[in-house]
RNA sequence: GUGGGCGUAGCUCAGCCAGGUUAGAGCGCCAGGUUGUGGCCCUGGAGGCCGGGGGUUCAAGUCCCCUCGCUCACCCCA
């Protein structure tokens, strides 16, 4: 073993996987640039009083925080998620709304790694500051399930919910409480410590011993106000109208303290259980004003790279790496012609690449096919010496030519097209 | 934070249960077979303090303890 390996929870992504997590950040950017999304790059760090907002009954605030004092007597701690800095943004700088932004970047959360849940993870999203409108909980809603799509992901399911206005909620949680409080021995052990931080979250077991429980509890539609209840009405009608589908499903109840009537989760199917959510959001309307701004409505969700690649992998969704270049350059009499003819290549916008060393043609050759270039240009003592070059298809039973020098990039850039 | 599984070559793993001379395989890598040509085939080579520390023993990759790491699950979340 190495002396040094990265930290717990941490990992390098290498290529060629990198090349699809840039894949994949693009055709995200793409989606939304094309709605009217501009792009914010929030610091990775901020005072912790930004996140802490976020709610203390959660885990993400009470127990995950990457949190240090710096030298300059500051308590920051590493973004847990992106929301909350693009609010703190808002606030700050006060642009004119609605505001519409995206992000691509990394968070960072303390916990045991896993299948799919990693300290340092990415995530891609949007948020909108400054509308309330169902029409805008559509539009966000639908745009994720339009990247999903787009990125050729198909066994993603949409899961809707709304958590009502504040009123309806705090009322709701007393009636959750009051109703699993009188049961409280047929809830499990992990259930009931839930419950006297988030009685929400209980609804959200998995374990087998509460279904029963939770299936007798209240709903929350039954406390909704009529303005909660229409505005849903409104989302739902108009995810209808686009042809955007989804399921309903009361029980969904997202981690973050934060959110607020419209709620919604996008689920991998491909995923076993307790990590198949590849992505999720919703209202949260009053995070801006716990911020210290003024009154704001607010939406947005994140989608986590990693967990959606492994959904991807499922599916086979990135079947073959592309090659990375067009021509590889064998030369064999010291490899200074290489370096001229890759460079006058690459100024012509040709990928090409080379091998180093003086390595015997064999050895070239095989570098050459490695490569997955369409072509190996071969350079010898007698094609030096006539100003010529071999160009060898690599890919296909055609002959190879021999072409002049000066001819080289032009007759490369015809075979390729 | 809690529990299970696993740490042996660059990678995937065998060997451990029943300790015994020099620790193996496949793939990958390098070289040669092929004095100018990749893939297929053949031959050879490099590459390991068997995660680390302690213990038992004449003897430990193998048994015991501790520790670190990875992994899966719970919890929580993306």
């Amino acid at each position: 073993m190495p002396e040094f390996q990265t930290s717990p929870g941490m990992r390098d992504i290498l290529p060629p996987d990198s090349a699809r997590w840039r894949h994949f950040v693009s055709v995200f950017a793409e989606v939304v640039e094309a709605s009217g999304y501009g792009q914010i790059i929030p610091p990775l760090l901020e005072d912790i009083g930004v996140f802490a907002r976020i709610g203390d009954a959660t885990d993400v605030v009470s127990k995950e925080m990457y949190d240090f004092v710096d030298k300059g007597d500051r308590h920051v701690a590493l973004r847990p998620e992106q929301t909350a800095s693009v609010c703190r943004a808002f606030v700050q700088h006060r642009p004119t709304v609605p505001w519409k932004t995206w992000y691509a970047g990394p968070n960072f959360r303390y916990e045991r790694p896993q299948r799919g849940r990693y300290r340092q993870f990415d995530q891609v999203g949007i948020e909108v500051l400054g509308v309330d409108d169902p029409h805008l909980d559509a539009e966000v809603i639908a745009l994720g399930s339009e990247f999903f799509d787009r990125l050729g992901l198909r066994q993603v399911s949409l899961v809707l919910n709304s958590l009502g206005e504040p009123d309806d909620r705090s009322r709701y949680v007393d009636a959750l409480r009051a109703h699993f409080e009188a049961d409280l021995d047929a809830l499990s052990d992990a259930s009931r410590e839930t419950l006297t931080r988030n009685p929400l979250r209980v609804l959200d077991s998995k374990r087998p011993q509460d279904a029963p429980l939770i299936e007798a509890a209240p709903r929350i539609a039954e406390y909704y106000s009529d303005e909660a209840a229409a505005h849903f009405d409104t989302v739902q009608r108009d995810l209808r109208a686009i042809g955007v589908p989804f399921v309903l499903d009361p029980m969904l109840v997202r981690g973050l303290d934060y959110y607020r009537r419209t709620t919604f989760e996008f689920q991998a199917g491909t995923l076993e259980s307790a990590q198949n959510a590849v992505g999720g959001g919703g209202r949260y309307d009053g995070l801006v004003e716990d911020l210290g701004g003024p009154p704001t409505p607010g939406i947005g969700f994140a989608l986590g790279v990693d967990r959606t690649l492994l959904a991807c992998d499922d599916e086979g969704v990135f079947a073959a790496p592309a090659a990375n270049v067009d021509v590889f350059v064998v030369d064999t009499t010291g490899g200074a012609a290489a370096l001229a003819v890759t460079t006058e290549m690459r100024r012509a916008g040709l990928a090409a690449d080379r091998a180093f060393e003086n390595r015997s043609m064999k050895s070239q050759m095989k570098a050459a096919d490695r490569s997955g270039a369409a072509f190996a240009v071969i350079i010898g003592s007698t094609e030096l010496d006539a100003s010529t070059a071999v160009i060898r298809p690599l890919r296909s039973d055609i002959e190879q030519t021999t072409v002049d020098r000066a001819d080289l990039v032009a007759t490369i850039q015809k075979v390729l097209s």
